[in-house]
DNA sequence: GCGGGCGAAGTGTGATCTTACTTGTGCTGG
DNA sequence: CCAGCACAAGTAAGATCACACTTCGCCCGC
């Protein structure tokens, strides 16, 4: 149930800005309202969901600082992750990583966002997986949740040729047990979708100001 | 209600290995059992504490691997927060910090570890909240939050005379300005808050196992 | 004396109900 | 015609209830 919603913030399946109330979610759920509002607390919690008294839940907008900060995290938890994978990571998850990286371009040139938002996922989180480091994974996760609905936005707005890709590096990397080049990639790979962000005008927001989408 | 939990696990007050059921939280609190419910759940969801079924809820036991990786985030997150906060941090802030390092090194002196978790998160916290980033803060709140528990056990049993105090030199660095010092003297306070567990032999514990305070 | 099984007590979990509050709407008076 | 107010609909939040499950203790049988 908490992992539901979760999947639905991380795949950007809710737009920035979007309300929506515990009843409605429950009725979609299938469960009662109480469930619901136990999962959206722990969203709340990290930031990924708003409670808006007697209103519902919503989507928190994003800022260009937070974004930035959220940005430096995802460098920071994720570039561990994959240093300790680099020594850990089964074959066979070095292999699943390839076919989620295929299935990554396929969706790019399909121009599917919400199918690049899945396989993208299944490709860092199935590397991160063998790092064995719950508190950094949960980091990780948390950031996700809380960067999916923007990154929705971006990617389902843009050109399919922006991509720049940065997935066979770190696979590279992995497969000759080099951890810095796994950083290194992975910190590439994390920038650029940043930079996607920029290059596509949602940073020019003033300060403090909610980025809007859109303009998209 | 749920920041009554929190305080709770970061000021020390529920040991490691501890279980309590929601009713008798419930009790405590006054309420009924679901705002504890609500509050645990999201404790538990950032690896805080832990639902044992049928059971209650239980702080869950440190290895020396979550601890080394805790602290490290510590680092990465409070001296992202001290750098920023140097430039915003208001003189009311800087003295109200000063005040609480008198009460850090008060309760150091009575031997009070109660008191000494709670100035010494006040004196951190007050400066961190200067720092305007609701992610990093966050991020160092849900550290303090995981770190508490085991930390209060490693204060109860250790000698007042073995804290090296660096709070000074985060203080003079802030009332200069200096982000770069503010975060080198930051640093050195988290690495010798885990010296001290080191030294305390806390982490003589194999891989993976849980590390045992009731030698202390 | 000891071991196994049965029952009672206690637990989290989900549903339902009540309450207080916000908000949007439609009516009324100017 | 417009502004302001009152009412109604919808909401989250807390308490209470019902349920399935685990666990511990006691008792009976061997």
């Amino acid at each position: 149930m908490h992992g539901l919603l979760r999947a639905r913030l991380i795949r950007g399946e809710m737009r920035p800005g979007a309300m929506v109330s515990l009843r409605t979610l429950a009725g979609e759920f299938g469960t009662s309202a109480m469930p619901v509002r136990e999962a959206a607390g722990r969203l709340v919690s990290e930031g990924a969901l708003e409670f808006v008294r007697n209103r519902g839940i919503r989507v928190p907008r994003m800022t260009r600082e937070r974004l930035l900060d959220l940005t430096a995290l995802r460098v920071f938890a994720e570039t561990e992750l994959v240093k300790r994978a680099a020594f850990l990571l089964p074959d066979e998850a070095l292999q699943a990583a390839r076919r989620a990286d295929a299935a990554v371009n396929a969706a790019i040139a399909a121009g599917d966002a919400g199918a690049y938002m899945r396989a993208n996922h299944a490709f860092h989180f199935g590397l991160y997986a063998a790092a064995a480091s719950p508190v950094f994974f949960r980091l990780a996760e948390s950031v996700w949740t809380q960067t999916g609905p923007v990154m929705s936005v971006v990617h389902a707005s843009l050109s399919r040729l922006d991509y720049s890709d940065h997935h066979p590096r770190i696979l590279e990397a992995l497969a000759r047990q080099d951890p810095a080049g796994a950083a290194e990639a992975t910190r590439a790979d994390i920038e650029s979708g940043l930079d996607l962000i920029a290059r596509a005008g949602f940073l020019t927001a003033p300060a403090g100001a909610a980025i809007d989408f859109a303009a998209a």
